[in-house]
RNA sequence: GCGGAUGUGGUGAAAUUGGUAUACACGCCAGACUUAGGAUCUGGUGCCGCAAGGCGUGGAGGUUCAAGUCCUCUCAUCCGCACCA
């Protein structure tokens, strides 16, 4: 019978959904794994980072299933957010309608690629049954102080016309759409995410074995933790007359307390509270106002170009030695880090040494090399031995750090601190298609949460989306309702949450059975049974937004009672980015290539033998036509050549000492496949290696004729291959093992004992020859017998030493 | 600047962890079968060389009987963060 990936595909797809193949088991004493790929958004189609993403889980969880595991392995959809409102603003859809019919398109293209997710637990994060039980954990969490509404300056995207939170800030840009993002000061919702910014850094020493290394290193570097010393520089009498006396000091923070007695100038960014009140009171020159109000235009990107201040004829007084240091404002503070003020030692930092230089400020040295003079004409950056330093002269720079620290505790006047660059997490976002935040603002009682049994606080469909002001707010009637207080006309709030917020515990939902999903957002049993992920696949740009908001939920989750762990995925792995011509696939460069049409031309388990055996799972994938082309040839030979088998109803017996040369071979490779199989599924996830070890193990079967060695060649290949080309490998398996050979394969060592082992022989580590010898020879004779093959090379030399590796090969170091 | 990776044939990539470099596949070349081939099958294919042989894992050193693998320095590319005090 001639290949016919159409007609055996779906044959499989439907005997899979009609036997409810791949739900999980209820029973919680049976061994689990938990594969999860990180869910999509209902963009419309499924692109080709879809079908890498699910084809690598799906082949870990098909392989469990087949070892015995009770495995869950769910899929659902991402489906509040702005491309929907997007939509709708471009033709007119509604938001849901629009997120609801991709959703029916794409689940189809999953199953038509015959990926094995778990039907029953399907969901979408805008079904209201999910916004329910998130809008309870969000109650819950504001009950805990660990949400809480704010006025603050925020990330303000004029073309998605939202706030955004700092992770979706990419160099000063909107995350989704580009657009410069501006500073705006308005009420938003946050999540107290700096509470955990400890124990996020932390805890991600646990998960060291089983993360790749980068996405541990991005996520520390985002918190940003810093150790160092804060305290107060006092304004001298002059000035403090000059502010009104309304400020008597600031805070700074440095990291380098060892550098204080080098302290020569002090800058505040332009958007200080110091600063603010000489603006607002016109304590200035009218040019000096001008210059600070151009500062505070400038954005953050056009800041980097060029440091930049002006003097505001201020002194405070060294907090040590008592000498005056003006007082500067300059663009490179940062008012969102530690208090918007630092001190300046230009000798020992660069960017300060910079800005000395440009205003001629003054340049003490403090620090010497331990081994003679600094270089001129630059900050000395490094560990030294400290001098003008009062009682700490002579003293290693680094070590001092912990004295000088001590001494402004002692005399209390400062003290150890730690920043943080992670901010607080802000979640409310002024769109329609997200998640209401349940919250009512009430005249009487202020800020109120909803009653639990109101919820879910459910989008109205009737609304008009103009992509001008948020929706809710601007809806006739939703907004006007009871306060849950008092019972008084209120206001509802219209913000909706981050989407993020939904991504952050969707993993936990899964857990919950079809008899739990109605009635509650998973029960603790399910939790504890199948969490934590075992496997989670995912793209790396996930790396600190997803990624840290999960870990943070987890803890959460925790402290309320929820679960008791502290991460909620075990092994995380990052797939690489799908390409064309070089460069990643997208659809504004036209280099995309849909899986539809692959499927349609070639099948689905060509399109996924493709994508695992092009690279490994990690890395980047270039798309390559032939190489499609030759997946497919494989699994047409794969096909036909299975017409050699002889059906049967348990793995052939062979006696292994009575066949050819040619049929142990086959026997030895289709063994070392599976070996390197279960290696493969188990540890190393590369795929592609795994797959060349069953082409291997197929050339050597196609060398032979003996039926037995193909029908057990059959019945081990195509159990290993099924987790990569599912429906041509059940199709062989029912047609000749009636499908018992999908299940856990045995090694038989007998077929990788040799008579005769071949090593190589090397003269001074260069390879030579090759000698055939007996498995068991000695050493004596291995040693005579390669220097007999050798003779050529040794002629007038000599032996100094020879070297039998065994089983590998004989090396032979000669002299002259 | 800081951090994380990666450099191996014409191409995608292997190499059980210090032991025969280039498995497997794509491409290319030759042959067979064909009216035909963008089908199928067989064989060949790192580079230089007629050969013997030499050279080969970004580059330069080093350790070792033996280095793609370990050490030192260096170059290039990619990714992340980036005036974080």
């Amino acid at each position: 019978m001639e290949y016919s990936a159409k007609t055996i595909e779906k044959k499989w797809q439907n005997y899979w959904k009609e036997n409810d193949s791949f739900e999980p088991s209820e029973d919680f004493t049976k061994d689990k794994k938990y594969i999860l790929s990180m869910f999509p958004f209902p963009s419309g189609r499924l692109h080709m980072g879809h079908v890498r993403n699910y084809s690598i889980s799906d082949a870990l969880a098909r392989y469990y299933r087949q070892q015995g595991k009770n495995v869950l392995h769910p899929i659902g959809f991402d489906s509040f957010g702005m491309p929907a409102e997007n939509a709708a603003i471009k033709n007119g859809s509604h938001p849901k309608g629009w997120t609801y019919d991709n959703i029916d398109y794409m689940k189809n293209e999953f199953y038509s690629l015959g990926f094995s997710f778990s039907r029953k637990r399907e969901m979408a994060t805008s079904d209201e049954l999910y916004t329910k039980f998130e809008q309870s954990f969000i109650i819950d969490m504001y009950e805990k102080g660990l949400l809480y509404r704010e006025k603050g300056l925020l990330n303000w995207c004029p073309n998605d016309q939202t706030v955004l939170a700092n992770e979706q800030v990419i160099d000063g840009c909107c995350w989704r759409c580009d657009t410069p993002v501006v500073k705006k000061d308005m009420n938003q919702y946050y999540f107290k995410i700096t509470k955990y910014a400890d124990e996020l850094i932390a805890d991600l020493k646990k998960l060291e074995d089983g993360w790749p290394k980068q996405v541990l290193t991005m996520q520390d570097n985002w918190i940003g933790k810093s150790n160092g010393l804060a305290f107060d520089l006092f304004f001298d009498e002059d000035s403090k007359a000059k502010l009104d006396t309304k400020f008597e000091s600031f805070d700074v923070f440095t990291t380098r307390p060892d550098t204080i007695y080098g302290v020569s100038y002090t800058a505040l960014a332009p958007e200080h509270a110091i600063v603010s009140y000489m603006l607002d009171n016109k304590l200035l020159s009218k040019d000096i106002i001008t210059q600070i109000n151009t500062m505070k235009a400038t954005s953050s990107i056009d800041r980097q170009k060029e440091k930049s201040g002006i003097s505001l004829g201020l002194n405070v007084v060294h907090p040590l030695t008592g000498r005056s240091i003006p007082v500067w404002i300059a663009n490179f503070v940062l008012m969102d880090y530690g208090s918007g003020a630092v001190m300046a030692v230009p000798a020992h930092d660069d960017r300060d040494y910079d800005f000395a230089k440009k205003y001629d400020l003054e340049i003490n040295a403090v620090i010497k090399p331990f081994d003679g003079k600094a270089e001129e004409g630059k900050a000395f950056t490094e560990v030294g031995e400290l001098f003008n330093s009062q009682e700490f002269d002579g003293m290693n720079s680094k070590k001092s750090q912990y004295n000088i620290i001590k001494m402004f505790e002692e005399k209390a006047i400062g003290k150890k601190t730690t920043n943080y660059k992670l901010k607080d997490w802000g979640v409310s976002r002024q769109r329609y298609w997200g998640a209401p935040i349940p919250f009512v603002h009430c005249d009487t009682c202020g800020l109120v949460m909803e009653q639990k049994e109101n919820l879910p606080i459910a989008l109205p469909d009737d609304v008009e989306i103009t992509g001008e002001g948020n929706p809710l707010e601007n809806h006739p009637t939703w907004k006007h309702c009871a306060c849950p207080a008092c019972g008084k006309d209120a206001i509802r709030e219209t913000d909706t949450m981050d989407t993020f917020v939904e991504s952050s515990w969707y993993f936990l939902r899964f857990c919950a059975s079809p008899e739990t999903l109605q009635k509650a957002a998973f029960t603790q049993d399910e939790i504890k049974y199948w969490m934590g992920v075992d496997h989670y696949i995912g793209g790396i740009e996930h790396a600190v937004l997803h990624l840290l908001y999960a870990r943070f939920f987890t803890k959460v989750f925790r402290d309320l009672g929820y679960l008791e762990f502290d991460e909620p995925f075990d092994n995380l792995l990052t797939q690489g980015m799908v390409l064309k011509d070089g460069s990643k696939m997208s659809k504004s460069k036209g280099n995309t290539v849909d899986p539809d049409a692959i499927i349609e031309k070639y099948g689905a388990d060509t399109a996924r033998l493709f994508i695992l055996f092009a690279a490994p799972p990690t890395q980047e994938l270039e798309w390559n036509d032939s190489g499609v082309e030759g997946s497919f040839k494989f699994i047409k030979r794969f096909h036909d050549r299975s017409s050699h088998v002889v059906a049967c109803g348990s793995i052939p017996s062979i006696t292994h000492a009575t066949l050819s040369k040619e049929e142990k071979f086959a026997r030895k490779k289709v063994y070392e496949a599976l070996v390197r199989a279960n290696e493969v599924y188990e540890q190393k996830h590369t795929f592609n290696t795994m797959i060349a070890g069953v082409m291997e193990a197929m050339n050597a079967l196609n060398a032979q004729t003996n039926s037995d060695v193909w029908s057990e060649g059959y019945w081990i290949l195509s159990s290993i291959m099924e987790p990569v080309i599912p429906h041509v490998a059940s199709e062989i398996s029912e047609k000749y093992f009636g499908l018992k050979n999908l299940s856990k394969q045995v090694v038989l060592e007998e077929v990788f004992v040799e008579d005769t082992l071949t090593l190589g022989v090397s003269i001074n580590g260069k390879r030579r020859t090759e000698i055939e010898i007996p498995t068991d020879e000695s050493k004596e004779n291995i040693i005579t017998i390669a220097k007999e093959a050798a003779s050529k090379w040794l002629e007038g030399k000599e032996i100094i030493k020879e070297i039998v590796v065994p089983k590998k090969l004989v090396n032979i170091v000669v002299k002259g």
